[in-house]
RNA sequence: GCCCCUAUAGCUCAACUGGCAGAGCAGCGGACUCUUAAUCCGAAGGUUCUAGGUUCGAUUCCUAGUGGGGGCACCA
């Protein structure tokens, strides 16, 4: 792509480039001049009244071929084909609702009219249109133009009507042109919007209050991340964009808001990957009095309902319940043949791994990361259908309670879907004193050179120390909410404008 | 951070072993009052990502850089 060059937040160099002399945009610089020099305002400020195209079909679903009517509507769209046919032509509207074919006739329009709408008007225009619906000696409906107007000129020319936008780079630096040029994308975008307000409205019905906490914060926590650092002028210190919204949220629960949701961006300083994007959407939510198996419930509620909103028709079988719940360990013991907790120091795993003839790298790895690899390589990948992994060791879980009956293991479960994570919940940790004991153990991993762990915060075990219920709490992805849903495998996809490189 | 692939007209893509860079669509001029990837005629349209190098000659080969894609590493 050559562009001019512009720093950012400035406007290009005044420097004429090779685009400025290009001759397709000059001959629409020139139109736009001939609809001034003729009146015509290119960007009037508003045109009211207009239905959807989908509005115009709808009225009409039976209407035999040749069929005239008296209805008459008003849409607006964007013009994308034009098959002329001299003193008549055939052009495409296409608005969010879908496409509608308009006819334009000399007879109708008379001679400075279609002269305007064929000559000075390009496709890639928005127009406005007051036509008359009938039906096509070939069965389509469509509006016979009475008027029109001119609401945006477009200046530079839409991508190819029939090839679309291919160049993958192109289609994520330029999602505008994406979305104006592929129905298919705009559905995407649309679908997603649905599963967002389906996660939203689940939780407003069980009284969950959405909350919004501090995205710029003194100390991240809730997670295993690297931070985004940014300065704070005004308090001239360096301040951190959040990698989760845990350890807000659970003091929520302490001030007695017992049912509590976020829904909003985290920020994770890390590599981009088709399922990587440093910057992701998020919802956790915490409920008082509930634990690791309330929240599997509201998994299972929860999926269906989204997939349904998302018109869900791939191979995964939401509906079906329970879902597979399968332990930590068990699962690891299953695919590798290797019971973790037999080994529990790193080297004593690292040489069962080795022992078993196992692909996976073990140097400088302490247990953790090991248990990690050995779950993420050879299990997760087989997790097809919905399947809660539960009961994790206590050295990955810093915020997750013990398990009631089982020593080592902490209660809490990570929800999979077509080999991906979906969502990560535990039966909090409440105990203050056992809290200071997790953050000391990160302390001394961090001193140890772990560049992930989650620093101390002393104003969050005070909190617990007034007392916060047992509770239960999840975290969901929701790009990989809709990945799931739309099966789409990169997240770049997914998201209106990911991550590139500048 | 490492490895592989990739960058050609507004868009989608060609170009053999190194020999004048092509097509379709869009755009431009023209014909056409039921087309729908409209059709027909005509004329145009290029810093082949950037900077070097090899060569009589580079889109093509080499080196470096930049963007993008994939993989690994990192990571949920």
């Amino acid at each position: 792509m050559a562009e001019p060059d512009a720093k950012p937040g400035q406007p290009p160099a005044d420097a004429p480039t090779p685009e400025d002399h290009n001759a397709l945009l000059a001959v629409r610089r020139a139109k736009l001049d001939a609809l001034r020099a003729d009146g015509v305002d290119p960007f009037p400020p508003a045109f009211p009244g207009v239905v959807p195209t989908a509005d115009v079909r709808a009225a009409h679903p039976d209407l035999e071929a040749g069929a005239e009517t008296e209805s008459t509507y008003r849409v607006a769209g964007r013009l994308t084909q034009r098959r002329g046919q001299g003193k008549m032509a055939f052009l495409d509207l296409v608005d969010r609702s879908g496409r509608i074919q308009l006819q334009a006739r000399l007879d109708v329009l008379g001679d400075e009219k279609m002269a305007r709408l064929l000559d000075q008007l390009d496709l890639g225009d928005i127009i406005g249109v007051d036509g008359t619906a009938f039906v096509t000696r070939r069965g389509e409906l469509s509006l016979r133009v009475d008027d029109y107007a001119v609401l945006a000129k477009a200046l530079r020319p839409p991508p190819d009507a029939h090839y679309g936008l291919k160049d993958t780079e192109t289609r994520f630096r330029r999602r505008e042109l994406d979305l104006l040029s592929s129905e298919e994308t705009r559905e995407l975008f649309v679908t997603r919007a649905k599963i967002v307000s389906t996660v939203r409205r689940f939780l407003d019905e069980r009284g969950f209050v959405e909350v919004e906490t501090p995205v710029l914060q003194p100390l991240y926590g809730g997670a295993a991340a690297r931070p985004f650092t940014t300065h704070f002028n005004a308090l001239d210190r360096d301040f951190y964009l959040r990698i989760a919204t845990e350890l807000y949220l659970k003091r929520l629960i302490v001030g007695g808001l017992e049912r509590v949701y976020e829904l909003g961006k985290d920020f994770r300083n890390e590599g981009i990957s088709y399922k990587h994007n440093p910057e992701f959407t998020m919802v956790e939510w915490y409920e008082a009095y509930a634990d690791y198996e309330d929240m599997m419930a509201r998994v299972e509620e929860l999926l269906p309902l989204v997939a349904e909103a998302a018109n869900y028709d791939g191979e995964i079988d939401f509906a079906t319940q329970p879902y597979r719940r399968v332990g930590l360990i068990d699962v690891i013991q299953e695919a590798t043949g290797i019971d973790v907790m037999a080994h529990p120091t790193g080297a004593q795993l690292a040489q069962a791994i080795k022992d078993a003839h196992i692909d996976i790298p073990t140097d400088d790895l302490e247990w953790p990361g090991l248990v990690d690899d050995l779950f993420s390589k050879k299990v997760e990948p087989t997790l097809i259908q919905p399947t809660f992994v539960v009961d994790y060791p206590k050295a990955l879980s810093p915020f997750a309670k013990d398990h009631r009956d089982k020593p080592g293991l902490v209660e809490r479960f990570e929800v999979f879907a077509n080999g991906m994570e979906v969502g990560n919940a535990f039966t909090e940790l409440n105990d203050p004193d056992e809290q200071r004991a997790r953050f000391d153990a990160q302390v001394r991993l961090a001193e140890a050179g772990d560049e992930e762990t989650t620093p101390y915060d002393e104003v969050f075990v005070q909190a617990l120390e007034h007392g916060m219920p047992p509770t239960g709490g999840i975290g969901i992805g929701i790009d990989r909410l809709v990945l799931l849903m739309t099966g789409h495998k990169s997240i770049r996809e997914i998201v209106l404008f990911p991550a590139m490189r500048d």
